[in-house]
DNA sequence: CCCAAGACGTA
DNA sequence: CGTACGTCTTGGGC
């Protein structure tokens, strides 16, 4: 064992050969994205990449790559390398992922024309040693063993990626019995049929290093050659304009030009957005775990800059004063909150207060006197006392739980960083107050940290750990309002989604009601239909088997009944409806509609048994809306979704009827916009067309379908219609003409002609579509009507597949996210009239383009006309936001 | 216990 | 080779 050095460490990788050893290492079927890009190489080098900085702790690193083939040793010798067959296509490209993957870890890449990797690492190492560093260096290539010294060390994958050899200058002798200065001149002897450099017949590995033991460098053996005895030396004698040649090309370059020496190249922070960002997008979420699992270890150990704070616990009767002096009206206070939500209820244990002023005091809310509690309830109440919290919905519900209202939230940290970064997957104070704030979320006061991480229960841990945590809150509202005023994301966050987060919360309190019994027989019934399906299924495939398993699918359809095979999928083949349906059609297999029947009732129980499990005990359902997931601005649903009710088909309609209006109301209503996006799309593109066809009262899909068929609305038939209907909502998702082939079972080239003549006749949409993602390429973003941005750096990627999959979501992204804009703003209209109006009636459930009412006895004229009023006059467009009403005592009646 | 993949419900 | 979500199940790995 050696003591920890002093030294600074540098290490250096070569990225191209570990790439291409993890390409072969890894199985490319098990690592590629849903989009179908290989991954292997990537996984492989980044793995490897991060377990390395984590054992090895280097204080300096850096990547180093090839440029192009075309290098001094292919000048010298053409052949260098020629044997190489070019990189497969799964490879391609994931150098270049490789390197975004080292952008967001913020490590340097270096390359010099001309050169090859591994002499850009012969040249860091020579300077990084004269500078007084240690070395490590990891690359598939044996020609850096001539680097190695005792303060130069190779990493050598030994096999796959994961096991790395290391060579030391004792290494070296041990395996080779030379040292690392002798390797090149064995390496020359011997050649390289990698590389292309010839060797010498009838010499080997044992007899080159034979040869370098014996004369000590290959220069005194080319002096003495005529001394080398029998065949070997009668071919050396020959052979030796190459081995020379070998020799030359063998020998690194260490002083090529660099832009970077090896100061430059200090461990950086990573880049956490990107890092999301990339990682998103590669679908590692393993690697990424363990990359902030790791890093926040070594954060802790950094001297990284945290907060100052310093938390008072206030003790009896300490809250009044302390919310008169520190946090008067006008003065905005973070506030971080103990306790648990979710479900439209929760709880507040404990709530920190960081002023201004630098103050932060912590109250437990269980010791609070009498006197403490009304002054904070009137506090909070207060709508001139301004507060930021983060993720404030949760935290207002647990204060509704408890008989508390919140007014003068003037910032929710978490909404703002969304608006900002729309695409990220979570925002987590841990990773804002870095990014936003350049500090870690961590206190100064070592003492203070010290002790947050022995005991978390106590109150003088929470304390800590709230008191900070209200701090950065603070800190964060500030500086993402600066970053919001400049994206022009303040009116969007002000008047919409600030006060749509109390709006939620009120949804999600109230909940809605369910008539268990009808849910409960319906359970009982899918059951059933589940079961006999099952039971004909076995019997008609001769054995039992798990029908929810797609492998075992597979094996009794494609195997045992030797079926036609279905469209090839990464396990296999699909057994998905479309394709059962499909084999149905062929084969008439019984089995099929048993497979088919089953799928269906069973995702039918599924839902209902999850809604039944969700009931609780005022039985009601409460949803809890995610304001802060959808890239686009929608809200999304969760535990349960109620956003995904079925509705398509008459079994599936029978779980809305479990909807129910609850005693003491008249009904449900229901109110959606028609063909939202469509209008919004007529609106953006200004298409003279679409325009009139939304004002002339005709059916839309049958108005185009004449104009794009060339006929009088009377005469579009069934077929045409529903074509044109198809391709209408596929224009926004980036339709292709192989997608809408796909869709209506047509010839490619028919919609090829199909999507032409549209364009033809609606030339407005065309020009819109495209200038849409032409301008979203120029600026990294797209822009909803009320200024919501998505940012889409893929659109300039140079690989295919992810820039085309940006520009399709750079088409859908100001439609969807216009119409989610939309229906927020009517959610707010809706609850601005019921509560000017004084009525009780009250919004239930937001489902992206419809809204569901619980009417009060007697409130429903009032009711309607505030929907329709607020739904309708959102937003001025210039065509009519059409919106339809329908009532009745469950979701299943009041819907249309 | 966690995760990915497949499948499928909604707009 | 159509966007945006959430949830369930299976089956493999830890």
């Amino acid at each position: 064992m050696t003591s920890p050095s002093e030294r600074p460490r540098l290490l250096l990788l070569d990225g191209h050969s570990l790439a291409y050893r993890a390409f072969y290492a890894l199985p490319v079927e098990n690592f590629s994205t849903t989009t179908g890009q290989a991954t292997n190489a990537v996984y492989g080098f980044t793995s490897m990449l991060i377990n390395t900085l984590r054992d090895e702790k280097p204080t300096h690193v850096a990547v180093a790559f090839d440029v192009s083939r075309h290098t001094f040793r292919s000048v010298e010798y053409p052949q260098y390398k020629a044997t190489r067959s070019a990189s497969p296509d799964e490879f391609k490209g994931q150098v270049s992922l490789i390197q975004e993957v080292l952008d967001a870890l913020s490590i340097p890449h270096v390359q010099a024309d001309g050169f090859e990797a591994d002499d850009v690492i012969a040249t860091l190492t020579t300077q990084a040693e004269a500078e007084g560093f240690d070395v490590l260096i990891i690359t598939g290539d044996r020609d850096a063993y001539q680097l190695v010294d005792p303060h130069v060390t190779v990493l050598y994958p030994k096999k796959g990626v994961s096991d790395l050899a290391r060579m030391t200058p004792e290494a070296v002798e041990e395996k080779y019995g030379l040292t690392p200065r002798q390797y090149p001149d064995y390496a020359a002897l011997r050649g390289d049929p990698s590389d292309n450099l010839p060797s010498i017949p009838g010499v080997g590995e044992k007899t080159a290093s034979k040869w370098v033991r014996e004369y000590g460098s290959l220069d005194a053996l080319v002096d003495r050659v005529d001394e080398v005895k029998g065949k070997a030396g009668d071919a050396l004698r020959a052979a030796l304009p190459d081995v020379i040649r070998n020799r030359r090309l063998t020998e690194l370059v260490r002083d090529v030009e660099l832009p970077l020496a090896p100061g430059d190249l200090t461990r950086q922070a990573f880049d956490r957005d990107k890092v999301h960002e990339v990682f998103d997008a590669l679908q590692f979420r393993v690697l990424r775990d363990r990359l902030f699992a790791e890093h926040s270890t070594e954060a802790a150990a950094a001297p990284a800059a945290g907060f100052d704070v310093d938390v008072a616990t206030l003790g009896d009767g300490e809250l009044g004063p302390w919310l008169d002096t520190h946090a008067p009206v006008g003065v905005r206070l973070g506030l971080a909150l103990d306790g648990r939500w979710g479900s439209g209820t929760g709880d507040v244990t404990g709530i920190a207060f960081a002023s201004p002023d630098d103050s932060v005091a912590y109250v437990v809310i269980a010791s609070l006197t009498p006197a403490d509690d009304s002054a904070l309830v009137a506090w909070l109440a207060d709508p001139l006392r301004l507060k930021a919290i983060h993720d404030a919905k949760g935290p207002e519900l647990a204060m509704h739980a408890r008989g508390w209202s919140l007014s003068g939230l003037t910032c929710d940290t978490a909404l703002a960083a969304y608006l900002l970064l729309p695409g990220q997957r979570s925002f987590d104070l841990t990773d804002l107050a870095p990014r936003f704030l350049g500090r870690e979320l961590s206190t100064t006061d070592i003492g203070a940290a010290a002790q947050l991480s022995f005991d978390t229960d106590t109150d003088d841990a929470r304390a800590g750990s709230l008191g900070l945590q209200a701090r950065a809150v603070l800190d964060l509202a500030d500086a993402l309002e600066t970053e919001l005023e400049e994206r022009g994301g303040t009116r969007l966050m002000r008047d919409v989604e600030l006060p749509l987060l109390h709006v939620l919360a009120d949804l999600e309190q109230v909940g809605i009601a369910v008539d268990t019994d009808h849910l409960g027989r319906l359970d009982g019934e899918f059951g059933d239909a589940m079961r006999g399906a099952e039971t004909t299924a076995h019997e008609l495939a001769g054995r039992p088997f798990n029908l929810g398993s797609p492998k075992q699918l597979q094996e009794i359809l494609f195997g045992e009944r030797g079926l036609p095979t279905t469209k090839k999928i990464k396990t296999g083949f699909t057994t998905d409806a479309e394709a059962l349906a499909d084999l149905f059609a062929k084969t008439a297999d019984p089995l099929l509609e048993q497979l088919l029947r089953w799928r269906d009732v069973s995702k039918l129980r599924q839902t209902v048994t999850g809604l039944l499990a969700a009931v609780q005990d005022d039985g009601r359902i409460h949803t809890t809306f995610n304001q802060i997931v959808a890239a686009t601005g929608r809200l999304s649903s969760q535990d349960p979704n109620l956003q995904n009710i079925p509705i398509r088909t008459d079994e599936g309609r029978r779980i809305r009827s479990g909807f129910v209006v609850s005693p003491g109301y008249e009904c449900l209503l229901t109110a959606d916009y028609s063909q939202i996006e469509m209008r919004i799309m007529a609106h953006l593109s200004e298409d003279e067309g679409l325009i009139e066809a939304f004002n002339s009262g005709e059916d839309l899909h049958r108005f185009v379908a004449s104009r794009v068929f060339g006929v009088e609305p009377s005469d579009v038939d069934a077929e045409m219609r529903r074509k044109i209907k198809a391709m209408s909502y596929g224009l926004a998702y980036g339709l292709s003409p192989f997608g809408l082939s796909a869709q209506l079972g047509i010839e490619t080239s028919e919609a090829s002609r199909l999507m032409n003549e549209y364009f033809e006749r609606f030339g407005g949409v065309r020009d819109y579509l495209r200038d849409v993602v032409d301008q979203a390429r120029g600026t990294g973003y797209t822009e909803t009507m009320l200024g919501r941005r998505r940012y889409l750096p893929d659109l300039t990627s140079d690989v295919r597949q992810r820039r085309e999959m940006a520009e399709r979501m750079a088409l859908n992204a100001p439609i969807q996210g216009s119409a989610a804009d939309i229906v927020k703003v009517a959610m707010l209209a809706v609850d601005a009239a019921l509560r000017e109006q004084g009525l009780r009636s009250r919004m239930l459930l937001q489902v992206h383009d419809e809204l569901v009412l619980e009417v009060a006895a007697g409130e429903l004229e009032a009711v309607e006309a505030a929907v329709r009023l607020g739904m309708g006059g959102a937003v001025p467009l210039t065509v009519p936001l059409d919106v339809s009403v329908g009532i009745g005592c469950t979701w299943e009646d009041a819907g249309h």
